[in-house]
DNA sequence: TCTGGGGTCCTAGGACCC
DNA sequence: TCTGGGGTCCTAGGACCC
């Protein structure tokens, strides 16, 4: 069996475990620049506002006091989830963090009669410990445990907890859910099996095998068979990324590659870092920008180059490099960017890197790892306090909207340091 | 005026091989 | 005019997730 372990509005619920006049009233969250909602309150979604609703839409509502909103703040949300996945690791054998605010724990080993017990057990202490509400799923396949955990958090009377462990219960479920809010049926699929006369998860698994192979491939055919109770979405081993992107939305418009050069070295910068924390090393580096797609009226462009390393690295000057060679050959005058990000892909593990035949820079790149290692002991994931010429000076933050920012208030060292 | 960010997996088709 | 069959690997794009 399978326990999904969900936070209740996830960011939300973090802003209120520091401000509890939050509590009870309707909040979002917005997403970085302050673009769009991308968290609501119970309240907020009782007044019918939608997830990723431009934030333009619902000012209204929070000049006049009707609404409460927040900034997104990730230092804030990443710690908060770290200590919530602290606590499940401590009660089970093997969890799998799936998202920020969500992972699965799986019950092998732990008798069926106390799987509700334990659960209950851990909504406590999570509210208690984190001030962070879950809700809890139980059911024999990570997808029907996504199904339980619906009704964990929608219906009060199961306490937070949910389980489906037998028949009876798994096609009562089924039956009420609508297939679109099955995890693996996206937005593109539901409306077609709705036209088709399959509105229910029950109905969508009491279609045949062969037919859901043939109509969705293999993997709707996976999400099928975890519909009967039947395992297809194994639990991996977690594994190193395989890509890693940084990129943002600009507060303004940005015409001068001068500008755009410092923003893609502060991208860049951030992805090297991600890499040496997760002892790896990326193999090409990829830059792109986009134009304001909103603003019709102006000449869009939105150009994407990949440059590949001799040597896959991690260091900054080399990951900073190859970006900034990636923009200087597509960056194009005239154009007014909104938008620009660095990803790195082709990674592997730093110890599987095989120097190149025409490498005769090894000694510098040695150099530049202890360079990078250094920086890393004195930067945070908001600031450099050390950093490349190439890079801004502040916070990465800066020049990005965040008018409704909480503070980091579990995690000051940040500003400890720079009182200092 | 204002419209997010970061991932994974699958598949089809092209390049290339014998 | 005629010009096979069967693989693998890579990549871009689509669909999905949070």
């Amino acid at each position: 069996m399978y326990a999904l372990v969900d936070c209740n509005n996830f960011f939300v619920s973090c802003e209120r475990a520091f401000q509890p006049s939050l509590e009870g009233r309707p909040v979002v969250v917005l997403s970085n620049n302050d673009g769009c909602v991308v968290a609501r309150s119970n309240e907020s979604k009782a007044m019918g506002i939608k997830m990723g609703t431009p934030f333009f839409q619902v000012r209204n509502l929070v000049d006049s006091g009707r609404l409460e909103v927040r900034s997104s703040n990730y230092t804030l949300y990443g710690d908060l989830s770290r200590r919530v996945m602290a606590i499940l690791r401590e009660a089970a054998p093997r969890i799998e963090v799936y998202s920020i605010d969500e992972a699965f724990m799986d019950l092998e080993g732990i008798p069926s009669e106390r799987h509700r017990p334990l659960c209950l057990e851990l909504v406590r202490k999570i509210r208690l410990w984190t001030g962070i509400p879950v809700s809890i799923g139980i059911a024999p396949t990570k997808t029907l445990a996504k199904v339980a955990n619906h009704f964990a958090k929608r219906y009060a009377g199961y306490r937070g907890v949910c389980t489906i462990d037998d028949d009876a219960k798994r096609e009562k479920a089924l039956s009420l859910s609508p297939v679109g809010d099955i995890w693996g049926i996206g937005r593109r699929v539901a409306p077609k099996l709705e036209a088709m006369g399959i509105r229910t998860a029950l109905d969508f698994a009491r279609m045949p095998r062969e037919w859901v192979r043939g109509k969705l491939g293999v993997t709707g055919e996976r999400t099928w068979l975890e519909l009967q109770g039947h395992i297809a979405v194994a639990t991996e081993e977690q594994e190193a990324r395989k890509s890693i992107c940084t990129s943002r939305s600009f507060a303004d418009l940005i015409t001068d590659m001068d500008e755009l050069s410092l923003r893609v070295s502060d991208f860049a910068a951030i992805c090297a870092r991600k890499l040496r924390k997760e002892h790896t090393a990326a193999g090409r580096v990829t830059v792109f920008m986009f134009t304001n797609r909103f603003r019709e009226d102006l000449p869009q462009y939105y150009p994407f180059i990949s440059v590949p390393l001799d040597v896959p690295a991690s260091n900054n000057q080399e990951i900073i490099g190859a970006a900034l060679k990636g923009l200087k050959a597509v960056f194009k005058e005239g154009y007014g960017y909104k938008k620009a990000g660095v990803i790195v892909d082709e990674i592997i593990p730093e110890t599987l890197i095989q120097g190149s035949l025409f490498d005769d820079n090894a000694e510098m790149r040695e150099r530049e790892n202890v360079v990078s290692e250094l920086m890393d002991r004195f930067n945070t994931s908001d600031r450099s306090l050390l950093r490349l010429a190439s890079q801004r000076p502040g916070h990465y933050a800066d020049g990005i909207r965040r008018e409704h920012c909480s503070k980091p208030f579990s995690t000051s060292w940040n500003d400890l340091i720079e009182v200092h």
